[in-house]
DNA sequence: ATCTAACGATTGAAATCCTCTATCGACCGG
DNA sequence: CCGGTCGATAGAGGATTTCAATCGTTAGAT
């Protein structure tokens, strides 16, 4: 029944009998004939049959809630009996915006070294990607912007709040400033993420609302592109302030802090309201409650 | 694997092998295999083992949380798409306290003039019990005491309050009184529930409070036993005015308000706190609600 | 219109898992 | 020491599940 379930969290996840079968390992009609089994089991159409998947029923949406609160629970049982006997142990799956990557490294090494048999992959996505990812038990927690988009069933941890800086070279025509304004900024050729990132929404809101009319010179979705740029010392971009201090700035490169306003956008951990939470995702809030204290003070 | 978890919910409420089979339906041999295989994809023990049934481990006592929850929801989930299918339908297990049999068919009758497609089954049960069978899935909906015991996690609906009425002969000697003190009740030789059941220790404690030394001359866990005593006309009894008006009263037999103080007590619905609710529950929150109305009025 | 590739359903054989009956061993109370 | 109860175990039979192979349909290309 729950291996069932788990074969249609699959197919809503990838649209396709062949690869949901291939995911949870087990060939193309057996994940066929396992849904198949479920439709029969509950009583109603779950899949729209046509030549391809098509989508799901309004029944099947709802299955598909269900069976994402009960293989939920089951793992998170699971997980918790595997902690019982072996202590914290097993794969945590974070997905974090682009932005906040840099920082993750500051809630990943205290927990690794309080529990050292769990293992970590990092996943860099947009802020609806992740919330997306969270809803399907694809990851354990996200890390994203907590006032912006709503944000759906979840626990929020805030972490710190995000501070805009102008990354530039120190020759260049804004570089010897201490601070700059939004509507400066505007008129610089700037390298940003792509705009499906939230962080270029933002830092684009904040241009246009200075007057500006931001046309970036480079996009990307990766800050290691974008950086690398910069580094050159022949482009700009608009960053985070944990995210420049981290990346390392020369004496060449300076970041200065934006005002007018003085914008700022509170990231945090997000794990799903689960009551009770995995153990693992327990130990993970309360590793983030420690940061955020200590990024306050 | 849910109906294993089946399996360990059975043997939490049987305490017995054996019987815990019998009740899902399969032979002892395959209840306990069902068990340890539990035990082997778990990785703990859950039961203690000995001769004879003991008790559930720390770890099998965590996973008959789990259990409860997952099972919980998957019949749930049954329970939604059958009534997407046929409309609502199934069998609609309700416990109720004794005092408060009588009303439960106001409940009922409204309910089911909505929806013909659903069966009823009441149990009267003490209040504590109530709460247990609630948490083992062993009953859909509680009707008991709201502002007494804790209730743990459980949806409340008040639907009235109860107040009390010595029911006595019009010829015994307060049989003629508008209304009696507690106080005199207590010097009142009366029928009363077993002191296992809420409704008496609440009159209890009122008597006492009043100076009494209550001593029943005759206890019963049946409404009807105490009522048929009563009705001869030799015997007196402290009941809810609800259930007094429903038994009928006879114009030589009479249910007279009892003040100093005037007690009352709520009486409502409980369900489970589940997120979202089985749809009959779901139906019968809302009749209750619509039933608290036109009491209220 | 025809062809092709992709997709999901179907089939039938093999493997696995499950459930039952029968029985055993441990323990308890007399 | 004996009889009865309880849960574990063994083995056979049956049901279910899984897979490789194949089919029918459809969308898109030519």
């Amino acid at each position: 029944m729950i291996d069932k379930l788990e074969y249609l969290l699959a197919l809503a996840r990838e649209h396709h009998f062949g690869r949901a079968a291939e995911t949870c390992g087990v060939t193309q009609p057996t994940l066929s004939a396992g849904i198949k089994q479920l439709e029969s089991s509950l009583g109603v159409l779950l899949v729209q049959r046509g030549s391809r998947f098509i989508g799901f029923t309004p029944e099947g949406e709802r299955t598909l809630d269900w069976a994402r609160r009960i293989v939920g629970d089951t793992r998170a049982m699971r997980q918790e009996m595997s902690a019982l006997q072996h202590g914290l142990s097993g794969r945590l799956r974070i997905a974090a915006i682009p932005t906040t990557l840099a920082m993750v490294a500051g809630l990943t090494t205290p927990f690794r070294a309080r529990h050292p048999g769990v293992r970590f992959t990092i996943l860099s996505r947009t802020s609806i990607e992740i919330l997306a990812l969270l809803e399907n038990l694809e990851v354990d927690a996200g890390i994203t912007y907590l006032d912006n988009e709503p944000l759906g069933r979840v626990l929020a941890v805030p972490l710190y709040q995000e501070e805009y800086r102008l990354i530039t070279a120190a020759d260049s025509p804004l570089g010897n400033r201490n601070e700059v304004r939004w509507a400066e900024v505007a008129e610089v050729p700037l390298c940003l993420l792509t705009p499906d990132m939230q962080n270029r929404r933002i830092i684009e809101q904040l241009l246009r609302s200075a007057g500006g009319d931001p046309q970036p010179t480079l996009e990307s979705n990766s800050m290691i592109v974008l950086f690398a740029h910069v580094r050159t010392g022949r482009w700009a971009s608009v960053m985070p302030a944990k995210l420049a201090e981290t990346l390392g700035l020369t004496d060449t490169i300076r970041a200065i802090p934006i005002v007018d306003p003085e914008a700022a956008h509170t990231i945090g951990l997000v794990v799903p309201a689960r009551e009770p939470m995995t153990p693992l995702n327990a130990a993970l809030v309360a590793e983030a409650r420690r940061l955020a204290a200590t990024l306050d003070a």
